[in-house]
DNA sequence: CTGAAAGCGCTAACAG
DNA sequence: CTGTTAGCGCTTTCAG
């Protein structure tokens, strides 16, 4: 019903000058008499003009805006990045616009994709995709704009690479638990091809090694960072005749599920099994108990990232091709020593049918 | 270094036909012959062209692309609506980008900058802010592109909106409890100034006034939707003399909070105190006791919603203006009957210092 | 300090 | 079935 697409021909018109003044007073660049600027402004705020993005990257401007590409919004830890990274966005006058095709774990956007939603109008794109295809990195390689990937793990790609360890922060989650006296220390993986997870495990298994336990195989359980998988995980495990005393899950809200089985089951945390998560998602602090979790930087990672994106897309390809922030672990209420009696196998509380 | 910038102007060269064969031959419109379209495919393919979208826009065609505003991207409650938009989106054959600016709570994004970001992109914008100015609705309004309003709960506009009932909702879930006994049951509200909240407060009230109860300001504590808020809201309410039996939040991550409260005080749930949330977040199917709350149906919300702003984009301004969907009460294991003695005021476990 | 012309990549509208 | 022309809104030359 109503319109108000005013060009700048609108303006130059209502101003009584030529566009070429018009775009000059808008955008701040070249000269312009105090006066005919203030017309000028005049006769935009009259008109509610807005600039028009499209016909901008047309020829070639900066647009200011970032492109962020998500495999899903969905998950706590990926919401939590997204607002880190939108965060170290606006501090850097750039406004983001988050993409993301698979919201149910189905089929990541393919290159052309992207491009077709995202190239003509930004100025660059940070992709937090753990699982991208080569295929579609290499796409984006030969593409002309420039792309940061965030928390990717594989070095199998030449564009720069900005993320938290996690490795090192499991490692450490791990080696205090054995510290604590755990000697029956589970761990929950992630989805078997995330290599977040495959990290994280390889951080179990060195913890392990390093404090003189042995790889127990009975020990690892499979989840895919559903809440619902690490629940069912821990069943699992509480059903075994030795139950581990210690859980490391790959991911927070499997530890949270992982909480519920042990209350279900009528332990206690940390008294009677000690639980740890990763990401340190906003709950973790808020859970009963409280989580003991390895923290990323988000906020480092997201400047960094950002930093790093505009550095290119201003042309420099001098910068870091690769950035690594340390994790670190948070140590909260549900971990403890390990129980007294952990060596002695109990399953007085198990189900029955136990063979 | 690389580059591939390819046009139809590159394509149509290499082909050796005009670039409006080309076009034609990409985008399937109008008569191309066979053999022509095939050897304009292997062009475009062996250049790796992608459309400029913004060239498209530039000259009003279609993008397939729909923006969505929202206010924070991290509330729970807000990531299921992006994701059941995004379903319903992906499900119309559209792309979806979300823009936001204020993850903190902070300013929200003017009508200027919207259309600044997206405006030259998308077809039609879906807004989920439930505390827009309306000096921004009024804006937007007077605008070229479509809008759809999801869950606005104010009438002070005359954009589409579609939503999800609160008020019949928080009624239903209110009168269940009084059902199940309790006749002291507190309302922990979300930020003031949120109309959600607000008309959640009115079905707490009006279900209270229908079951006989008289309502007791002392019983109704504020909160701002985080899970603190609603910890720290019902520490408060179990410090008191005569404690409620029952404890609904305007949301579920103050539904969380308020378990986690009562666990600490150490009574237990639903026997000594039932809660009830608002939202049915992913979470509270897998909290420990499994949380009652209301649901909103949301993939039927994003569906009307796109459904809706597709319908507006093609010009079509017949459709309705407001669409409301019911909300319902999903009991699960969090309330249960009110306790025998729920009258006579305990505070056993009360803290000390109680006057 | 200001203006005119050209063109970014694409697609409607009209010829062939 | 295919090609030509023009123009979307803006900015970058190059001239005043």
């Amino acid at each position: 019903m109503a319109e108000s697409n005013a060009t700048i021909y609108d303006i130059a018109q209502k101003a009584g000058v030529s566009v070429m003044t018009v775009s000059r007073a808008l955008n701040g660049t070249g000269y312009v008499a105090e006066k005919t600027r203030a017309k000028v402004q005049a006769a935009a705020q009259e008109l509610g003009y807005s600039p028009n993005l499209s016909a901008k990257v047309l020829n070639g401007s900066r647009t200011k805006v970032l492109g962020l590409l998500v495999s899903d919004i969905q998950a706590q830890a990926m919401t939590a990045i997204i607002g880190a990274i939108g965060r170290a966005a606006k501090e850097a006058g750039q406004d983001l616009l988050v993409y993301t095709t698979a919201q149910v774990g189905g089929e990541q956007p393919t290159a052309p994709d992207v491009m077709r939603v995202l190239g003509g109008i930004c100025d660059g794109i940070l992709m937090v995709m753990p699982g991208t295809s080569e295929q579609t990195l290499a796409d984006m390689e030969r593409g002309s704009l420039p792309v940061v990937l965030v928390n990717y793990w594989r070095t199998d790609t030449a564009l720069p690479v900005v993320r938290g360890d996690n490795y090192q922060g499991s490692r450490a989650a791990v080696s205090q638990l054995a510290a604590l006296g755990h000697r029956r220390i589970a761990f929950i993986s992630g989805s078997p091809h995330s290599g977040q997870s495959q990290e994280r495990q390889r951080g179990y298994r060195d913890a392990l090694a390093a404090a003189g336990l042995a790889f127990d195989p009975s020990l690892l359980i499979e989840g895919d960072f559903a809440q619902s998988t690490g629940f069912a995980a821990t069943r699992a495990l509480l059903a075994r005749p030795q139950r581990p005393t210690a859980i490391f899950a790959a991911n927070d809200e499997m530890a949270f599920g992982a909480m519920d089985a042990i209350k279900a089951h009528g332990l206690r945390i940390p008294e009677d099994i000690s639980v740890v998560g990763f990401d340190d998602i906003p709950s973790a602090s808020h859970a009963h108990p409280r989580l003991t979790t390895v923290r990323q930087p988000l906020d480092a990672i997201g400047e960094a990232a950002v930093k790093l994106l505009l550095q290119r897309a201003a042309g420099d390809r001098q910068g870091a091709s690769r950035i690594e922030f340390p994790s670190s672990l948070v140590l909260r209420d549900s971990t403890g020593p390990a129980p007294a009696a952990a060596d002695h196998p109990t399953s007085a509380l198990a189900e029955p049918g136990q063979g």
